[in-house]
DNA sequence: CCGTGTTACTGTATCGATCCAGAAGACTGA
DNA sequence: TCAGTCTTCTGGATCGATACAGTAACACGG
């Protein structure tokens, strides 16, 4: 049988309360008995006190609940989730503390609920997820602290980091309008609900379930707005994930109808160079025959010469494994907006002038 | 105060072990009955029932734990590693079941153990840690199924899955004989005990402290001494990490000082990717001025033209959960050897003749 | 020698569920 | 009709620890 703190209690003659404390709290009992302790219990093969139970009693795990917009399989491979964990990982490791993947991705809803309901965690991260998604209610059901990343809900308890998205996108806007550009369009991706990469109609950014694509649409129709482009003059393409392949999809209904835009915007920048990939095929230059513009700057994107806006998504999930695990005192001081920045690049430069090509 | 599986049953009037049951094993109760529990339930703000506390009674988390050889920070940059990660992931995936990421990175010995013995998991995967490493005897100590991915060690338990690293290097080392190589160097990396990247002798394979090095060293000594070039005419340098800047480091100590190599082999392919960056500075061509092979096949590979050996990390990490979740049956299939193959690109080429260039 | 502390350890209640033996009632078949 | 089975629900034991109040022993100042 599993040796228990009783085993080693009884073996040595003592109450159950001082081994415990020779884990736990090793000023509670003298160093020798305590030295006794552990050493009887190394050689019982008693491996520490069981963490499940340990957990029960203290009401504290030492873990926190990670939950990802995609599947784990593919967020792996997404830089930006890539560097958003890496920074979160990063506090928990300052914190001693673990982080538990919560796999959504395949499950239908009430998989999904049930998952969120079994972690045994002391709070979640919500990362990217589309609003309205099942598992939330059941996050929230739970009652541990929560922390939005990139995203804002109706949770008045939600802590919250990410950055000014529509801010951020303006001034993306602001550089286009600049250039000259007047047709533009921009694509954006639609939850796994089986729609497939596309062009879309959207009455306006509010129609779109992720908060950071709806910012920073929104952030764009204003910049153009003020330039005199009109909503309606836009176009869209909805991608069916966040991943260059689609992004490279949704560009290429763009690019093989006319009228042509003379600029596209996507939401992120796995989008964005996946445009660069659909302009590639075609033999057309980006920043001279269409314009493009990312968002997160992932390492790609230098490479890439992908203009785009420059925020830390590293610095993102320290900032959220922070609030999580030493959560500030002041109300406000638990929704952190971190700085952005354009970072102008080859893909954007001056419209072409109407039929010079 | 926090709901309680007693708070509803007492709102109810029923017992305890019956609202459990409406959760559990909804079997044992009228479907009517049951779901006036979960509507009272849901009223009460009940969240369902305590995750730890189930696991205690149940003996189950609901998780793994995978304990990573780097900084859970670093892990998420390497190709390899998130791979195997997405792997792991998708079997995870399949059984309902949490991936509990254990940061052992920059804890000192005595937290390690800690963060083990803390770990509410199921059982452990165990990926690349070097030989020796203080948390595995507290991962034994805990008697949980283990699996090690891309090592083995002497713990008869221990479930495994893998390559056969020593023939895969076999093969491509007699490639590089093959085409008249004969003054090779070796790079690896030694765990971060604060050694630098450089020079080093190596009195054979076997002072490597991770497994996978080991056997790969191992096979390209084997095959190379079939060419007639002994151990002692080999060159090896050392890196401080796997990570694509080292590799490049410990390449330049190699290809600076004479005799140049004409070869060079790396244990992985960032290793082996730092090698080209480092022949790309000094303007020398690979597979022809120097020869270069990696190990692992990560895609990054592919597009640099690395001669490597391709194995699937995907398919390790899910066979690795598949092993822990569904243990199989017979002693035998719980050590998996999975297939790997040269391929070879523009990376090796025949060795210059003496004094070419 | 008493009162007050301090140190070192014990014992019981408790964390929040699940398990399992068993009871009560309904149903079945001969 | 009555034993036997099924369905539905109950109650107590249990998982393995920690918290906290309490006790005994010893020290120390006055």
């Amino acid at each position: 049988m599993r040796p228990t703190l009783q085993t080693v209690a009884d073996e040595l003659g003592v109450s159950r309360s001082t081994v415990s404390n020779a884990y736990s709290r090793p000023d509670q009992l003298s160093a020798e008995l305590r030295e006794k302790v552990l050493e009887t219990a190394r050689r019982l093969g008693y491996p520490g006190p069981h963490p499940t139970a340990r957990s029960l009693r203290r009401g504290t795990t030492g873990a926190i609940g990670v939950l990802l917009n995609a599947a784990v399989s593919v967020a792996f491979t997404d830089p930006y989730t890539v560097q958003f964990m890496s920074g979160l990982a990063a506090a928990a490791e300052r914190h001693e503390t673990g982080l538990l993947l919560v796999p959504l991705s395949g499950s239908d809803d009430e998989t999904a609920v049930r998952l969120v309901q079994d972690a045994s965690v002391d709070g979640f991260c919500v990362y990217g997820l589309p609003d309205g998604h099942r598992s939330l209610d059941a996050v929230r059901a739970r009652r541990l602290p929560i922390v939005n990343a990139d995203r804002r809900d109706d949770d008045p308890d939600a802590m919250f980091v990410g950055i000014d998205d529509a801010a951020a996108a303006r001034t993306a806007g602001a550089h286009l309008a600049g250039l000259g550009h007047r047709r533009i369009a921009a694509i954006f991706a639609l939850p796994a609900s089986g729609r497939p990469t596309g062009p879309v109609s959207l009455a306006g950014p509010d129609d779109l379930p992720y908060h950071f694509s709806r910012e920073r649409l929104r952030g764009y129709r204003d910049a153009l707005a003020e330039a005199g482009v009109g909503w309606a003059e836009l176009a869209f393409a909805g991608a069916a994930s966040y991943t260059r392949a689609d992004g490279a999809a949704a560009a290429a209904l763009l690019l093989d109808r006319p009228p042509r835009p003379t600029a596209i915007v996507a939401v992120n920048d796995m989008l964005a160079l996946g445009v660069l990939d659909a302009l590639a095929e075609r033999g057309l230059r980006p920043g001279h025959d269409i314009s493009v513009i990312g968002f997160d700057d992932v390492p790609e994107a230098a490479t890439a010469g992908l203009t785009t806006v420059r925020h830390s998504a590293r610095e993102m999930g320290r900032v959220a494994g922070g609030l999580l695990l030493d959560p500030p005192a002041g109300r406000a001081a638990r929704d952190v907006v971190l700085p952005a920045e354009l970072v102008v690049r080859a893909s954007t430069g001056p419209a072409p002038t109407e039929g010079a090509r």
